[in-house]
DNA sequence: CGCTGCCTTGAGTTACATCAAACGCGGTGG
DNA sequence: CCACCGCGTTTGATGTAACTCAAGGCAGCG
């Protein structure tokens, strides 16, 4: 299904890529997209495999991941609706994906297929820069990751876990922000067993600083939390 | 101290950035080079300072880490001749260094200012590409490191970091491939304590698949040392 | 009203960090 | 050539965070 205008994306619609482009050349690649629905569980894209599109979150949320040798999963980030994935398309040779990814909810994406992506780069002078940007981003993010999440106790990356993820999925409801993650997809997002994740949610709900249903997460908010949560020495 | 020409460049010299651009660009980009010599400890960029060199390295070796908020140091790999560093000089904005960049052995680097690597990419169509290029390679080096260091056993840590240093630093000598690294080094790479190293590398020279002198390791050969280290069932 | 899957709790185990202490290599000066 | 010194290294004892496994509770759904 070829994208007929850039009015087919919500008008509040965000994206690091599409900010690095003149109108114009927006209007121009958003017209060379193919849309298409994603559901949860659905591979994106898979590391390793030939990597023939480039593509653009515009609704719904997916998992970034690697698999490790001995096979289970690495987490690595959250794609919430403006990412872009599938760089590897456009600027590895060989291109080859190099991370899984997958739909975790219902939602929407814009692809471009390898042909078109490379046509876009030659055609858009901004291309690259935008591209530029993105891939920053992503370093960024991950150097943060590694220097703040990989060499910290389990309860500081769960807190970090709980911020960031409030800050990308939160929705605002009635007593705070509401967060819909089973324990299991916190645990995996901040690498620690179930068990633990459940000790620290219990702990951090009985000191009061946070309240949880079954799948769903509530943060008074997120500098409350924050404070409350660096005030009890750890 | 102006760069004469990329006839100062050794012979052998191999660079990701500089393969991106033609010859011509390679002259351009080589005149408009400031060189200065580096020693050990000296700290060439630092974290949240402003952004105002893009620099590559000719010889030498520096480390690059960040620093955690508690103080120590968060190793996240080597640089050896032919790495591009200060890349947030050129695209990002703010400007401002993202990790600590500290010399660790003699060398040289060449060097751009502020003004001269924006006006480079402005005169060198390709460089947009070629710092691609170098920001994917990072990426690419540090999901590896996310994925197969950080959330794995110590030991393993410890030989996967063996093996990167000797590809990049290994010195091809009587009985094997020597390599200049304190137990000290190789623990804080492989991030962990000097004791659990000691123990692991104690552990790896009494089952004779490695040497050890003070100051220095011999592994016989790559693939040999990785296959013995995967033979011993962990 | 029972079933299924998420969640919780506890007990046992392990890998690794921490700390204290001593060893020995390799340089330096007598 | 020997005595010394300092730093990189080694070893053992001890503590502890987090994983594993087993079992049971409970929410929500049919």
């Amino acid at each position: 299904m070829k994208a007929k205008s850039a009015a087919m994306l919500p008008a509040d619609f965000r994206s690091t890529f599409l900010d690095g482009l003149t109108s114009r050349e927006i209007e121009t690649v958003v017209k060379a997209a193919e849309q298409e629905p994603i559901s949860p569980h659905q591979i994106l894209q898979q590391e390793g495999a030939r990597a023939d599109r480039l593509w653009l979150l515009v609704t719904g949320r997916v998992a970034v991941y690697r698999l490790a040798q001995d096979g289970d999963k690495v987490f690595l980030r959250w794609g919430v609706p403006g990412d872009t994935f599938g760089l590897a398309t456009v600027l590895k040779r060989p291109e080859r994906y190099v991370v899984t990814i997958e739909a975790v909810q219902e939602g929407s994406l814009l692809s471009w297929d390898l042909a078109a992506s490379q046509a876009l780069v030659l055609r858009c002078p901004n291309m690259d820069k935008a591209l530029n940007a993105v891939v920053a981003d992503y370093l960024d993010n991950l150097i943060d990751v590694l220097g703040a999440y990989a060499f910290q106790p389990a309860e500081q990356r769960l807190a970090r876990v709980l911020l960031e993820s409030a800050r990308q999925l939160g929705r605002s409801g009635t007593g705070g922000i509401e967060l819909d993650l089973t324990n299991e997809q916190l645990a995996v997002a901040a690498h620690m067993t179930v068990f633990t994740a459940t000790r620290k949610l219990s702990k951090w709900q009985s000191m009061g600083i946070l309240t949880k249903r079954r799948g769903k997460i509530v943060l008074p908010s997120l500098s409350r939390f924050e404070n409350d949560w660096k005030g009890t020495a750890n």
